[in-house]
DNA sequence: TCGTTAACTTGACTCACTCCAGAAAAGACG
DNA sequence: CGTCTTTTCTGGAGTGAGTCAAGTTAACGA
């Protein structure tokens, strides 16, 4: 794991590492997503040309996915939600979504390491991945259905 | 639990259980999603339409929406798919999805009973449902994905 | 420095899904 | 059974995230 926050150099670092050529869009929406986890794609194109300028929706679209493709970033879509990227890859963590405002929290997994990799084996599915979403309702929006 | 193939009139008392008109496109929407599990809305649309001749397809949106919010539905959208819709309902059930294919198969929750409602508990939020998503291969393409 | 090839720009387009207003049907009540 | 109220259905226009395609630009290895 690179440092808390990472750096311009750790970026490129990455995208060499990915083999994927060292270009300013990309380092921007590495540096943003890095900044802004669970941002959707309508913010990081906003933070990305804040730091850069014009840059087509496009790119960015491109962009997301050939470092999600690479492994860098991870695309997560919940219900009733457009999709979301966040930078932490690698290490087997779930998500909290809040059903009154949409807010998402990371959670690491309950059941041990790489706890929930065993469905009841059926229908003789390989499977590779657990992808866990947990539902509920946020610290703010409980407080605030309380007091009404 | 109803009997494994649910006639019309199972149909009109889950209907009535949950105080909606009985109307022919509802009736149609519940039988063609009993009978074609994780179907899309648009091949929900065509088996309706078989069945009953010209449905909007406003009418279909709205019954499955009005159907889902019942708990007679159950909408699923995994990343990548457009929604679609179960009937199994109330057990706590989740899917593996094909990464190649995008065929889905029910799965019962892996551990125990009530499973994996509890995250480790981050954040304050108050969890109500955990969703499990296992990706995969499923049988055929794990298949030709061999002999090629 | 040059050529190759991947990446970016622009702009049109698709497709699932939603919104709206009016017409029709279902259920309740006398 | 007939009328009234409420809910649902129809048809058509609209929205918005995301994609496609063609042409230009820039990264990087030789």
């Amino acid at each position: 794991m690179v440092s808390p926050v990472p750096t311009a150099s750790d970026f490129e670092r990455m995208l060499r590492g990915a083999s994927l050529r060292v270009t300013a869009p990309r380092m921007a929406v590495l540096s943003a997503v890095h900044g802004h986890p669970h941002a959707d794609t309508d913010s990081i194109i906003g933070v990305v040309r804040q730091n850069l300028g014009a840059v087509s929706h496009q790119a960015v679209y491109d962009v997301l996915r050939a470092l999600t493709g690479a492994g860098l970033l991870r695309r997560i879509e919940p219900q009733g939600s457009v999709a979301r990227y966040e930078a932490r890859v690698g290490d087997n963590h779930h998500h909290v979504v809040c059903r009154s405002c949409g807010a998402i929290a990371d959670v690491d997994c309950a059941v041990g390491a790489a706890p929930c990799l065993d469905a009841s084996d059926d229908h003789g599915f390989v499977i590779d991945e657990a992808e866990v979403i947990y539902w509920g309702t946020c610290p703010e929006c409980t407080t605030a259905a309380k007091s009404s």
